[in-house]
RNA sequence: GCGCCAGUAGCUCAGCUGGAUAGAGCAACUGACUUCUAAUCAGUAGGUCAUAGGUUCGACUCCUAUCUGGCGUACCA
């Protein structure tokens, strides 16, 4: 529609004699407006010093449009211009989707550029928990966006398996091994409470025995090794389990060993924004922009977290990628700006980064929010969740939202296997369709005759899916989840309706029953593709 | 104190680069299964878009101030 009337408008437009490049178009909320509106009228009322409305009639008598595509142009409001289409165009518009197929929104505003995703990034140490699988579930999605809207994707997961953290779970690791012979053992000073702790010590002694009480190095080393394998495989499990796959595993240790934060810190003092202050190195940050300068490099010689970000971040973009993302929850606000600081300290475009940030998760049950408990270290892991209510629901419940509202993920809607859970309603429309054709066949695309779809139903349903491209694009501009979802949410809508109202095996004629058939395809097409970036399954039967 | 995020229907939330009468779902009420899946659909009811100013043809959207809530603010990660 837009890519029909765009031209004749602007031409239009500049025959009064304005200066513009862009007409803005929009799918009017009421339909009563018809099916296209531009307020050019308006933007244009200070530049032509005329009202309005009196604009709008000059534009409307400019406008040379071929009466068989818009049967109608109004002038309505404070001078909004309307356009009615044909049913006949749509029947056209319908026919194009067919023969585009599975690749109907596939966008091109991201073909030629490379973009890194970074997301989930949890470290070793433990199981994943609710934080981990919005981060996952938002990750993912973002990345099947980008995907979309034609970026060379990679996903990537950054972990650290060195460290202080690892020495703490080798440490509880061994508490736990001690506490089977000596019960009253002590844990180490905030060490990982959780009975996952418990379980790998158990399968540390049946592997290596009892003979590991000594804490030695060596020992130490054991308890480690097996934490982490333990941990990762873990979480590779859980990963699987939500159909996640990263392309790049980065291991923050490669940084300390390839020299790179060695490097980082040399080129910050050379750039003039690192200098040593009470034995530590700190970072110039009141000269980036930012109030307060940060150690990055402590007296004891250790970096700060600070320190390995930024020469992660750099490495990201010494590799080329054009855009950086990075999916990171709320504990990480305050220190992306000095990150990003860093990064321009080095001379690197920091708008090259993309931070997403989600708000924090919180679960309710019964109403009532569930605490996870400090002392147990007791809480729904991921997988608790995923064995209980499904992928699909639970990849649903975590990009329901915007990533910036806290999410309260309550747990008895999720559980609710009716039309009360939201995340069927869309499946649904896709098994709907999928049942359709167990009993009719696939229509011949070629030789459907489209123009008999004039059901206002069938009419705003096509208007609703050619949408889609649209959306993806949008979506691929904001990197919010949620744009696809309120998306889908309406086309299912509109599908549902036109399904109640239209019945399509016993149409009053074969060429109406082929041309809603033509009309179901095409429905397939988005919802199975939507439901594809959101990475939920398009059941064929519920 | 400072920073970030939020405040929209009883509840949970959408709301496009500023557009026409602010939209869904749940909960409440009323209807529709002899029918291609009722996990659906139609309808009723429900609003000072936190508050006060400002910007303009036009503000939920942008700006300023204030109030409320969450999170963050280490030579911890």
């Amino acid at each position: 529609m837009k890519s029909y009337a765009t031209p004749l408008v602007l031409a239009a437009v500049r025959s009064l004699g304005a200066d513009v490049d862009t007409v803005v178009f929009e799918a009017p909320r009421n339909p009563e407006h018809g099916d296209l509106s531009t307020n050019v009228a308006m933007t244009l009322a200070k530049q032509l010093k005329k009202a309005p409305r009196q604009i709008a009639e000059d534009i409307v008598d400019a406008l040379d449009m071929d009466s068989s595509i818009v049967t109608e142009v109004s002038i309505a409001g404070p001078g909004f211009i309307n356009f009615k289409f044909s049913t006949g165009f749509y029947g056209k518009r319908l026919h194009e989707v067919l023969k585009i197929g599975d690749s109907f929104g596939r966008v091109e505003s991201g073909t030629g550029k490379t973009v890194n995703v970074e997301y989930v990034s949890a470290n070793p140490t433990g199981l994943l928990h609710l934080g981990h699988g919005r981060n996952a579930a938002v990750g993912d999605t973002v990345a099947n966006i980008l995907d979309w809207n034609g970026y060379d994707v990679t996903r990537e997961y950054y972990f650290n398996n060195a460290g202080n953290q690892m020495t703490m779970l080798a440490k509880s690791i061994h508490a736990r091994y001690m506490q089977m012979e000596q019960p009253d053992f002590p844990m180490p000073e905030n060490g990982y409470m959780g009975p996952y702790i418990a379980e790998i010590a158990a399968e540390v002694r049946q592997k290596h025995g009892d003979g590991f009480k000594e804490l030695s190095s060596e020992h130490l080393e054991v308890f480690r090794s097996e934490g982490e394998q333990w941990c990762t495989q873990r979480i590779n499990i859980t990963m699987e389990s939500l159909g996640i796959h990263h392309d790049v595993l980065f291991n923050e240790d490669t940084l300390y060993t390839e020299g790179k934060i060695d490097s980082v810190i040399q080129r910050l003092r050379d750039a003039g924004y690192a200098y040593d202050k009470d034995g530590a190195v700190w970072l110039k940050l009141s000269e980036l922009g930012l109030d307060d300068d940060r150690v990055i490099v402590k007296s004891t010689g250790e970096p700060t977290y600070r320190l390995p970000d930024i020469a992660y971040h750099i490495t990201k973009l010494e590799r080329g990628f054009d855009v950086v993302v990075d999916i990171f929850g709320p504990d990480h606000i305050a220190t992306i700006p000095d990150v990003m600081a860093g990064c321009r300290a080095l001379g690197f475009d920091d708008s090259r980064i993309r931070p997403l940030i989600y708000q924090i998760v919180a679960l309710y049950e019964n109403g009532q929010q569930v605490k996870m408990s400090k002392r147990t270290g007791k809480s729904y892991t991921l997988d608790d969740l995923i064995e209980e209510l499904g992928a699909d629901v639970v990849r649903f419940f975590f990009i329901m939202r915007g990533i910036t509202t806290p999410l309260d993920f309550d747990l008895d809607l999720a559980r609710e296997q009716s039309d009360k859970n939201p995340a069927f309603y869309l499946q649904y429309a896709h098994a709907r369709i999928c049942s359709v054709f167990a009993k009719a066949e696939v229509p011949d695309v070629s030789s459907v005759n489209c123009d008999v779809l004039q059901d206002e139903h069938e009419i705003a349903l096509i208007q609703q899916l050619l949408r889609f491209p649209e959306i993806v694009e949008r979506a691929g501009r904001t990197l919010e989840p949620v744009t696809i979802v309120e998306y889908l949410r309406e086309a299912a809508a509109s599908f549902h309706r036109f399904y109640h109202f239209c019945p399509i095996l016993k149409a009053e004629s074969e060429d109406l029953k082929q041309a809603r058939l033509a009309l179901c395809v095409m429905a397939r097409i988005v919802i199975r593709n939507g439901l594809s970036i959101l990475g939920i399954s398009a059941p064929n039967k519920m």
